[in-house]
This record gives C-alpha cells, sequence and structure tokens, in this order.
RNA sequence: GGGUCUGUGGCUUAGCCAGGAUAGAGCGCCGGGCUUCUAACCCGGAUGUCGGGGGUUCGAAUCCCUCCAGGCCCGCCA
C-alpha cells in the first residue's frame, strides 16, 4: 500500500509542479510524507519557499487523485498525512497469506554465499556471509525472481593440498562423535605446524598441486575424499543455520570441463594480456596501482583468480543476475575480477561486502586454529535458550522446550548478523551473542508468540477495519510498508533494512498491546483489533521467514 | 607508502549512497509497572562538540577537501 501511495503522491506533485524531483521522503513526525520541493521552486520563481508551500497545497487540495489524504502546508513543506483508506486497505493487505510477496520477475538470479574453503568448519566470520548472503535469497524469491543460491566450493586450493598431505602423512585419527569439518580443521592445523617445523615440506604440496592441475587420478581422488568430508560437516551447520545452497559448484569441475584453458585462450588474444613465463593481464588502465594480474603461474598452473574467471563467465551463461556474498578482505580481487570479465566482455557480477568479525584478540585464523566456530556458538546459545524456555515454560515437555530453544537460538545468532550494516567490522561478543532482548531476534519471535496467543483465545470473528487510536494507526501504517521494505532489500541489497524494519513492527506491536486491550474490549473495537493482530502475526510471520527465523507460535 | 571501509551518549547501533523540520533505538545507569490478552514485555528520567578542521548550500551527521584514529587489502595463496 505504500508502495502505490507513494508513487501516486509524487506523480501528482510532478503534475502541479512540473519538476521531475519533487523532494519527497517520509515526514517524521509530522507527517507520512512530505515534500521539500518548494525550496527548489523558491529559487527559481524568486518567492518566499513558505509562499510556494502554501499555494501548491492548495492546488493539491484540488486533485482527485488524493482521496483522503490530507495536504497541509507547514512552512515551507508540503505534507501528506494518510487517511482512513489508506489504514483499512492496508491492513486488509497485510491479512494476505505470503504476504509482501511482489509480482513474479523473469529475470534469473544466482546468488553465491558462504563458499568458505572446506579446510576446516565455519567460524563466526563466514557465518555472516551466511546470513547476508541467505537473508538476501529469501527476499529475492519474496521479491518474485527465479533463484538459484551457490556454493562455490574451493576443493583444489593450496589449503587443500595441505589437509590432503596431512591426512596421508600425519596419521590423525578422527574423534569418537568428531564431526568432519573439525576433524578436518585438526588435520589442516597440524599439517601447517608440520610445515612451519619443516619447510621442505612446502616442495611436496607444491606437487601435489601440480599433479590435481594435470588431472592426476588419485591425487585428484584424495583432494576430493578430503573435500567432501569437510563439506559434510559445513552442510550440517548450514542446515542448523536455516541456510539452503540449492547447488555446490565444484572448482576443479572448470580445469576438467576444459573452462579454464578456454577462458586461458581468451584471455591471451586480449590486448592488455602479456605473456613470459607467465600469463598476465595488465589492468592499470582501470586504475590498479598493481600491474600484473597473473592467471597463469610459470609452472603452467592455473590460480584461483583464473578458476574464478571461468566460474563466473560459467554462471552468466545460465543467468541475467549474479550476486557474489564476499569479505571485504576480497575488495580488490573483485575488482580485478570485474575488470578483466569487462576486458573479455562478459557481465560481471555484482558484489555485496562484508567488513570483518574478529576476536576481542584480534582476526580469527583457521591456520592457528584461532576461532570460535559457528557450531561452539550454536551449542552455547541454544544451551543458554533452553534454561530461558525452562525458566519460563516449566510446564511443557523436555522435547518442545528443545525445539523452542533451537529456534530461538538460530533466530539470536541471525538475527544479531543481519541487522548490522554490513561495512561495519564487528568484535564477537559472548554477551551480545547470548542476549535474547530487546533488538534481537527472539524479542521479535516473542512479539509474534503473543500476537498468535491472542487470536487463539480470541476464536472467530468477523474481520473490521476501524482505526482511531495513535497505537492502532502507528501499526497500520507500518504493516503496509512491509512490500516496499522487501522491494528496497532487493534493490539496495541491504537485507539489515528488513531487520530493523521487524523490530520495529515488534515494538509497535508490543506499545499497542500495553495500552490498547484486545480480547478484553468490544463491539467493532474488538474485532477490528483482532482483526489488526492478525495482520501483525502474518507480517511478523512474513518478515521472520523472510530473515530465516522460525515465526513460533508458542514459546 | 597506496587503495578501501569505518569513526554518532559509558558500550552497541540506525540515519549517510538519492542534504531539509527538535539526530532515532537498544544495553548499561536511575525511577516505576506482573491477582490484568505470555514481564524474552511496557512507561518515565539522565546521558550527544554526529572523530578534528575547512568548504559548498537558504539548509550538512549526510556532499567536497584535508588531517587524525582503527579494520581490511596491496602473493606465481585462496
Amino acid at each position: 500500500m505504500f508502495r502505490e501511495t507513494y508513487r501516486n503522491v509524487e506523480r501528482v506533485l510532478r503534475a502541479c509542479t512540473g519538476e521531475e524531483d519533487v523532494g519527497l521522503a517520509g515526514g517524521g513526525d509530522h507527517a507520512d510524507l512530505a515534500s521539500t520541493v518548494a525550496f527548489k521552486l523558491a529559487k527559481k520563481r524568486r518567492l518566499a519557499p513558505r509562499q510556494i508551500a502554501a499555494e501548491l497545497a492548495e492546488r493539491l487540495r484540488a486533485r482527485p487523485e488524493l482521496g483522503d489524504i490530507v495536504v497541509e502546508a507547514k512552512g515551507p513543506y508540503v505534507n501528506f498525512h494518510f487517511g482512513e483508506t489508506y489504514l483499512r486497505e492496508g491492513v486488509r493487505r497485510a491479512l494476505s497469506p505470503g504476504y509482501g510477496d511482489l509480482p513474479p520477475r523473469s529475470e534469473r538470479v544466482v546468488l553465491e554465499h558462504t563458499s568458505a574453503n572446506p579446510n576446516g568448519p565455519l567460524h563466526v566470520g563466514h557465518i555472516r556471509n551466511t546470513v547476508i548472503g541467505d537473508s538476501l535469497a529469501r527476499a529475492f524469491r519474496k521479491a518474485g525472481y527465479p533463484l538459484e543460491v551457490q556454493y562455490y566450493l574451493n576443493d583444489m586450493g593450496r589449503q587443500i593440498a595441505i589437509v590432503s598431505w596431512g591426512f596421508d602423512h600425519l596419521g590423525i585419527g578422527r574423534h569418537t562423535g568428531e564431526k568432519e569439518d573439525h576433524y578436518v580443521a585438526r588435520v589442516y592445523v597440524a599439517a601447517n605446524r608440520a610445515i612451519e617445523e619443516n619447510p621442505e615440506i612446502t616442495e611436496q604440496i607444491d606437487r601435489l598441486m601440480q599433479r590435481v592441475e594435470r588431472g592426476d587420478r588419485e591425487t585428484v581422488q584424495r583432494f576430493r575424499t578430503a573435500v567432501a568430508m569437510c563439506t559434510e560437516g559445513i552442510k550440517k551447520t548450514l542446515a542448523a543455520l536455516n541456510a539452503h545452497h540449492d547447488r555446490f559448484v565444484w572448482e576443479s569441475d572448470f580445469i576438467r570441463i576444459g573452462d579454464v584453458d578456454r577462458v586461458l585462450d581468451r584471455v591471451r588474444r586480449l590486448p592488455q594480456a602479456h605473456e613470459d613465463d607467465t600469463l598476465w593481464v595488465d589492468l592499470s588502465e582501470f586504475g590498479f596501482e598493481k600491474k600484473k594480474y597473473i592467471l597463469r603461474r610459470s609452472d603452467g598452473t592455473s590460480v584461483y583468480s583464473t578458476r574464478d574467471l571461468a566460474y563466473h563467465t560459467w554462471k552468466a551463461r545460465n543467468c541475467d543476475w549474479m550476486i557474489d556474498v564476499l569479505g571485504a578482505d576480497h575488495k580488490l580481487i573483485g575488482a580485478q575480477l570485474i575488470a578483466t570479465l569487462q576486458l573479455l566482455g562478459e557481465r560481471p557480477p555484482e558484489i555485496v561486502y562484508f567488513e570483518f568479525v574478529s576476536l576481542p584478540e584480534g582476526s580469527m585464523s583457521t591456520r592457528a586454529g584461532k576461532f570460535v566456530s559457528a557450531d561452539e556458538l550454536i551449542g552455547e546459545v541454544t544451551a543458554k535458550a533452553f534454561d530461558e524456555v525452562t525458566a519460563r515454560r516449566p510446564e511443557l515437555p523436555e522435547a518442545e522446550r528443545a525445539a523452542i530453544a533451537r529456534s530461538v537460538a538460530i533466530a539470536a545468532i541471525r538475527y544479531d548478523i543481519v541487522k548490522i550494516s554490513p561495512e561495519k567490522s564487528t568484535v564477537f561478543d559472548w554477551r551480545e551473542a547470548l542476549d535474547f532482548e530487546r533488538q534481537s531476534g527472539p524479542y521479535i519471535q516473542y512479539a509474534h508468540a503473543r500476537a498468535c496467543s491472542i487470536l487463539e483465545k480470541a476464536g472467530a470473528f468477523q474481520e473490521t477495519f476501524e482505526y482511531r487510536t495513535e497505537h492502532e494507526v502507528a501499526l497500520a501504517k507500518h504493516l503496509a510498508r512491509f512490500p516496499a521494505v522487501i522491494e528496497q532489500v532487493v534493490q539496495e541489497l541491504r537485507p539489515h533494512l528488513l531487520a530493523a524494519y521487524a523490530r520495529e513492527l515488534a515494538d509497535l506491536f508490543n506499545t499497542f498491546y500495553h495500552y490498547d486491550p484486545v480480547l478484553q474490549s468490544a463491539g467493532v473495537t474488538r474485532t477490528s483489533r483482532l482483526t489488526l493482530v492478525r495482520a501483525v502475526q502474518n507480517t511478523l510471520k512474513e518478515a521472520l521467514e523472510t530473515l530465516g527465523i522460525d515465526a513460533l507460535r508458542s514459546m
């Protein structure tokens, strides 16, 4: 409802002023929408802004398209106050199943996220990628796009060679019950330590990488076994986080099917390409300081960038819009990738960067074994959530409390991550991770559960739409914005906007809940409030699910 | 050194790209509210040179320049 109303007001303002940019924005406390176009017109017409605003308001009031929207000139501002039609229609729409879904689109989107190297478990830095990526994926589906989510599996990097070497030479056994990815990390850390003590091992690692590049069956098989094992563990963590990938793309496949050779042939023909013992591209015309962007080593093997180039040309063939979610450490190589794709005449991806998550003692390192794993985080938060549920709902059977605790824990973790703007670097903090109070996922889940509880107690009722109190009105107006938020998240690739929206909706509902009794009221007030509660419940459910959080009916 | 992101009350943070009306929250602190629809809640209070300085503008947290501080990057690693 907000989107349509905004466009309507904008259209009428343009018609009345002849200006393309009518300075229309949210009016804060003053209005539902406000225009600052009078400032711009003041200059052109050499009149006082307040006089122009007053005249413009007068003309706007004569326009039938605005219906019951009240126009008011307040100083230089032209304010718009939405009427009853907006409230009724806004709430009515918010009742429909799948509220917030936008009309189907035809552009196929491929979104890549997480793609952590399979040399250990996901840690609290990786899952910032997961949570941003999976929330975006859900928003894209809600916005009507056909979408495939991919995990690019690095199965032939140096790290994997190190893991494979470790398995073959260190004889490290798997502890009983040890998760696959944690086991692989233990081998990886030990192998790195061995290399530090005996640098000659590096030559063996190099040989392994050359064999894999040549397609040596046995070495490839060993790499694959290690990667597959680690990936099993990673998939379990992703599943626990409610994050889903449609496809795992193996990096080495691009060597195997010849795409890497083909892309290297094309690179070689570029005027910016140079061949000595290596093959490199001169990207200085794009303003890169470092001249050589190497795509083939002197020993003839490809580098990560080469395979990434092949991966992206393959992706581009299968979709209309590519989105990669990457850590800020990839900014330079991401820009180099895009530049090279442009030289090749290929469509580049759009890249969503997020800044680093560090520990209070410094940055994380899988190699040094210095990280907080996502599994450990989930475990601790789930344990805390179980205690909380048990304290509040001792009467519930243990299995039910455990199920609620799992949902609450994932809500807390995902929300904590998604609510922060991606460009902000953060320091992982156990105290914050274990906080289920305001501005948290559980807080929003709780608002939803309360709404469910009211509706359950109410039984059947006739939907009516009479809204008078400030809390009813504020809530109804906020409900009407939801589809606009989904649209904005997809346009700007910023899922934290949805996190803020959901929290505000919960805030408004909690205040309403406190001041305006629902079940104890009577007549049309009661049914209208029940209708509002139903709309809030439905919208909270849609918003939570788009954030990958379970909309619990009881907690 | 170069590039890039960040700097908003004690702490965490929204707003910045598309400049507008008293900078919006949470935690913590102080004070209040559960025989009343689930208190994972609500209400009130104190707390801000929007990192510093310059500029553009009728108007700057928001745009430009500069300086300061911190993160990340600058491999024939991935």
